[in-house]
Order: C-alpha cells, then sequence, then structure tokens
DNA sequence: CGCATATTTGAAGCCCATCAAGCGAAGTGG
DNA sequence: CCACTTCGCTTGATGGGCTTCAAATATGCG
C-alpha cells in the first residue's frame, strides 16, 4: 500500500541536486517554510495519479523507476515516458489541466509530492526554481521528440534495439543493467505487441547479443545491436 | 527568399494578444526597449533553421503555417508538429541546447525572431511572460504525448481519420479548410508512406466521407470519419 | 508441489511498404 | 498554341513485418 513516510526536508534531502532545486543556493532552504512536501512510497502497479484526474500535486520520483501511461478506450496501452530519479512530473496543472496520463511505479518507488499551490508560489520567489524546471521541459520536449521519430519512422527491431542501447547507455560488456519491464510494457512503449518484442529478445539472445536474468539484462555485443538499430542506412 | 521585413513593434503586433505577452499588461510594452525582434518572411520550403544549429533565437509564428521536421540518417523524415498562428518556436537555447529539428515553412510564413538574450531578459522581468511561456511548453507537452499514442497505438487508417478530424476542429460540412500538406507531408507527420495516404484518402472521397479541391478539404460525414478513427471500440 | 502468470514459439493472416506504371495538372519552351 | 517535361497523386501487384491466435514452456509464489 501507499504509505506518507515523512514531511519532507529539502534542506537535508538525498536527491537535492538532482530535482528542480539543485540551483538553490544551500542557505535559501532555511527561508522556505511554507512549502510541506511528502515523501510517499508506492508498491508497484499502485497508481500514484490518473489520467483526466484534477492535477493538484507535482511529484519528485526519490527512489525507483516510474512508468507514465495512456490508456485508449479501445484497451491498448501506451507509455509515454519512464522516469528516473531525480524527475520532476505531474506538472499539468500548472497549466490548468488535468493529469494526462497515469503515472505507475515500475518498481517500489519513493516520491516527493508537491502540493501545486506551494510549489507556484516557491518558484515565484526563486527564480532558480523556475529557471530549473524550464530546462526540464525543454529536454522533456526534445525526448518527446525523439520518440516520436522512434515511433513513426523506424521499425521495430529497430526501435527494440535503440532502447536496449539507451536503456544500458551504451555500457560496456561485463556490466548487469536492472530492466524492471515486462515484455508488455517494453512493447506499450515502443509500439509493439508482447510476441514481438519476445521474438527480437531470443534472437539477440541466440546470437549472443545480449544475455538476460530476473529482471536484469546485460549488452555482450554493443556492435551487433547497433547494427540492429539501422538496419538500413547509417544511422 | 528570406527578407526582414521590419523591426517589430510588440505593443501594436496584431497577433499580440495569441503571442506569449498575451498577459502582459499594456503599459509595461512602453517600457520594453531594449528589445529588437525582427518580423521575417520566408517561401515556402525556404529553412527557418536547422537541426543542431546553435540556437540564438526563438521565433513566433504570425502569419501562415510551419512544419517541424527531424531527420534520420536513412533519409526519413518525421514531422513531429504543425506550427498554428502565435505559435512559439525554436526556444531549445533556453536549455543550452542546439535545435533538436528543422523549422519549414508550409506556406508563406512571416515569423517574428526572438533574440534569446534578449527573450531570456525580458521573462526575468516580466513574470507574465514566464508563466505564458510555461503553460504553453506543458501543453505543448500534452500534445507530443498525445502523437505518442497516435504514433504508436494506432493502425495508419485511424491515424489518418483523426488527424482530419482534429485539422478540422470537427467543423460541420460546408466548409471548405485549408489543408496545405503534400500527401507526402501527411506521411511524414504520420508514419506513414505516400502510397497509403493516398489509398485513404481516395477511398473515403469515393464514400464521400470528404470532398478535396486545390489544398483544401471539406469533411461530408464526419461520422463515417469518426468511426474510421476507432476500428475497434469507441475512441 | 501446484497454481497463476510471464514468456516463448509456431502458424496464419492482415496491414502497410515497396515497386511499378499510369494519370492529370501546372509550367516551359519551341 | 501545343508538344513536352515535371511533379504530385493515384492505382495495382507483390511481399515483408508485425499482429493475432494458439499452444507449449518457463518462472515465480504461496
Amino acid at each position: 500500500m501507499s504509505h506518507i513516510k515523512a514531511k519532507g526536508e529539502c534542506k537535508t534531502c538525498s536527491i537535492r541536486n538532482l530535482s528542480i532545486f539543485a540551483r538553490l543556493p544551500e542557505d535559501r532552504f532555511d527561508e522556505i517554510n511554507c512549502f510541506h512536501p511528502s515523501v510517499i512510497t508506492y508498491d508497484p502497479d499502485e497508481t500514484i495519479y490518473h489520467q483526466n484526474e484534477k492535477a493538484k500535486n507535482a511529484f519528485t520520483l526519490r527512489q525507483g523507476l516510474i512508468k507514465l501511461v495512456k490508456v485508449l478506450p479501445n484497451g491498448k496501452n501506451q507509455i509515454v515516458k519512464v522516469l528516473r530519479r531525480g524527475d520532476l512530473f505531474g506538472f499539468d496543472g500548472f497549466a490548468d489541466e488535468n493529469y494526462n496520463h497515469m503515472a505507475i511505479p515500475l518498481t517500489n518507488v519513493e516520491v516527493c509530492r508537491l502540493p501545486l499551490k506551494e510549489l507556484l508560489e516557491l518558484k515565484k520567489q526563486n527564480p532558480e526554481i523556475e529557471q530549473t524546471m524550464m530546462k526540464r521541459w525543454i529536454q522533456h520536449l526534445r525526448e518527446a521528440e525523439d520518440m516520436m521519430v522512434e515511433l513513426g519512422a523506424k521499425k521495430g527491431k529497430e526501435r527494440l534495439a535503440t532502447f536496449l542501447l539507451k536503456w544500458c547507455e551504451c555500457k560496456n560488456s561485463n556490466q548487469w543493467i536492472e530492466l524492471p519491464l515486462s515484455r508488455s510494457e517494453i512493447g506499450e512503449l515502443l509500439g509493439l505487441t508482447i510476441e514481438t518484442v519476445s521474438r527480437f529478445l531470443s534472437e539477440w539472445k541466440r546470437q549472443e547479443f545480449i544475455i538476460e536474468q530476473r529482471g536484469s539484462i546485460q549488452l555482450v555485443d554493443i556492435e551487433g545491436l547497433k547494427q540492429a538499430a539501422c538496419s538500413d542506412g547509417n544511422c
């Protein structure tokens, strides 16, 4: 079950330098006393917020991974982003809009809940916060544009290979990297079915491009994957 | 050829209420004297800026339509957004990044070029601008998320029908709406080939769902299109 | 262990891309 | 003015990539 762990203490927060408060000077935190974030934990598959729900809070991810999902009436899902440590999410309320997607943990997570009104006030008074958020939005948008290219202009195999390379940041071999996404979730991210994802991964296992073990993956032949990522010309 | 028409006059600008200065109080414009936007015209298929180019200017679209395009090394294009009157674009520089896409007019356009440095300064001094820009970014992001759903979770016919309905804002029939996109460009937007776009449009013309005439379209049977937009369940 | 769930694998078929040819409108030059 | 080119669009035929349906196998959990 979801559980409010504590009132947040921004000044001593372990991920402060990853958060939207990263550039805020140390001493400024003492002045902040009207700000009351809560640290909350969620289990996998609990829902942090629902699509179309009124957006009263933004969140910062402190620990674990979260997927942002949009659902179609026909039952299909599309994961529009996988969040990592320090990511801000659920900020639709800033534009007076309801949440545009659902937020669901992929692992056990710990988030910081930031009441919208208070955050807005804080942002007004501290241009450093405003600037950091702006940069995040632009980065977020750039990634969304990149994802549109993936979905619109590449084939399934290319998308999956690109995804693995990006997920593992092309790290050298002999390194296990956690991949807490089911085949189904990878499919929902890349616009493919479970079966297609499974087939490509099996193929690459047979070719020894990758090895897998209980939710972790290792890229053994990065060059092989890079080739798969661009069947045609050079990408 | 592109052509600098004049120095911009924000106070008397005809699209001021659509721009990021919409919420700025009238009298504030008199104080703005360090801001020197240029009004520039471009012909179709000229390039306003290139992908990976250093982003020194943001722009506001005053007149016409612009496509934002990303190119893959294999030659495929993906249109990530079609801009309309009042839209702000080319703001990657705010995050110290190069442009993430190309901006190319679909029609003759008139844009206002906003030097990044000056705009940043102006934004700092006028919270109204900052707030309007924030809302735009969030809306922009929401649209990008919606587009990912289109590309990842829907079939070609559904995407095209949805696109037409959205483009024409479901306006009732007997109304010609300009659609200055070639088959090829519609394909680049929706992740389809020229031929597929052409086939679906021809089919709908035969069924009298739509009629077309030199760059304009009319939706005759909106219900028919809506049905095509969701082959399966209800969308 | 036994059950539920996730993954793999196979077979069949649909959707869409690709290749190819023809059509029509707009523009060019003799 | 008309033949000729060009370019965008249409239409057909074929094939490949991915989905769908189905069943077997593996994995995790009480």
